[in-house]
DNA sequence: GGCTGTTGTTAGCGCTCATTAACCTGGTGG
DNA sequence: CCACCAGGTTAATGAGCGCTAACAACAGCC
């Protein structure tokens, strides 16, 4: 029996409330990047986090719900830093480098994440699936509207697609990674910026 | 019973040898692409060409043959392709233009192969991981001494960071195509060759 | 100090899946 | 014409999976 971490569940001392299902959700991420969502069971879940097998049904209804929990999060928070940059910003081109800095971030600190969402997604339950295409949906149209004022010459359509490769450029991470932070950060930036001007 | 193509088995009048093998892959990457791996049975890979289930294996040893063959065949392809348009073109810039050309068409008219290729490695048998990765490897090293022979500012770290990036980029094919193909194409090849400038 | 709720455990159920076995069929070459 | 074999069928097998059931331990509260 390996020991876990000194769990005090309650609402008590140390840890808060759900702090075991982020745990297990960081390691389930972890493992699904790797594997993909049907290659690992859920005794490897357990198995990461120091528990075994179905004692992860005490905090998931079922694995399926760990993905769309999972999933739905990511969106969520992508869509509410993308906007929160987008208002804070002076002026459309300050705007356009707000999200490219915003992606490039979460790309570089969440590779895992990034890799389960453009790979599982087509795993989802139904109705998990039809919320988180939502939300990314309304995060493709912040980056359209931004790349249409900064380059107003390509059509809406256009904009569309130049988002969907910029995510391709940005979110290309996980398979590099031979730089370190900060010079990677710069290049992606650059990059971005440039293909999106060429749009 | 659905009536599947008129298979003249033999090497007599009408198929080449191998042409249910063919058929049989292309269904395969077809399904794989939109279920991954895991997600897809043997069964409806069968009932995709009109065959049910077990008759596969008159074709494939199993069905991680199936994907070793599907992953080394595109990685070949593309290595080559890669190695016939460096060696024809006239200068490095040119180079430069027919590799983003050759990964576009490829991209574009291959999007199942494209998204089994990124989604799926880590499903392969060890021996046939270890072939992909070493023809991938060569083809990144094609590139790698492209950009930086057009943009030597760039370390070749950098290069290869860049690569993976542009890889990203046109490799986005499969989440977008909202334009037409030739739209399409001149969209990603101006974007990359912008991109890779800005490395 | 016993009660209770939380979070573990192990055993087992039912289902799916890849693979094999055993059998059928129709065109082809001798 | 007949034997053969490539290519197909359905049934069976064995492993692995998600999930449930039944039980244990331990913290905090009255």
């Amino acid at each position: 029996m390996p020991f876990a971490e000194p769990n005090t569940t309650r609402s008590a001392s140390g840890g808060q409330p759900g702090s075991r299902r982020a745990q297990i959700l960081a390691a389930a991420a972890e493992l699904f990047a790797r594997h993909g969502f049907h290659g690992v069971g859920i005794n490897d879940i357990g198995a990461a986090v120091g528990i075994s097998g179905p004692a992860l049904y005490r905090h998931f209804r079922s694995k399926d719900a760990m993905l769309g929990e999972m999933l739905t999060s990511i969106s969520e928070v992508l869509l509410g830093g993308a906007l929160e940059r987008v208002r804070t910003a002076e002026g459309p081109l300050a705007a356009l480098h707000a999200l490219i800095g915003w992606q490039v971030d979460f790309a570089l600190d969440n590779p895992a994440l990034i890799t389960v969402q453009e790979r599982d997604l087509g795993n989802l339950a139904d109705s998990d699936r039809q919320q988180v295409r939502a939300l990314q949906r309304q995060y493709v149209e912040v980056w359209v509207s931004a790349i249409s004022q900064v380059v107003p010459a390509a059509g809406e359509p256009a904009a569309r697609a130049a988002s969907h490769a910029v995510f391709g450029l940005i979110n290309s991470t996980p398979h590099s990674a031979h730089l370190d932070r900060g010079q990677m950060a710069e290049l992606l930036h650059r990059m971005a910026l440039a293909a999106v001007r060429a749009a």
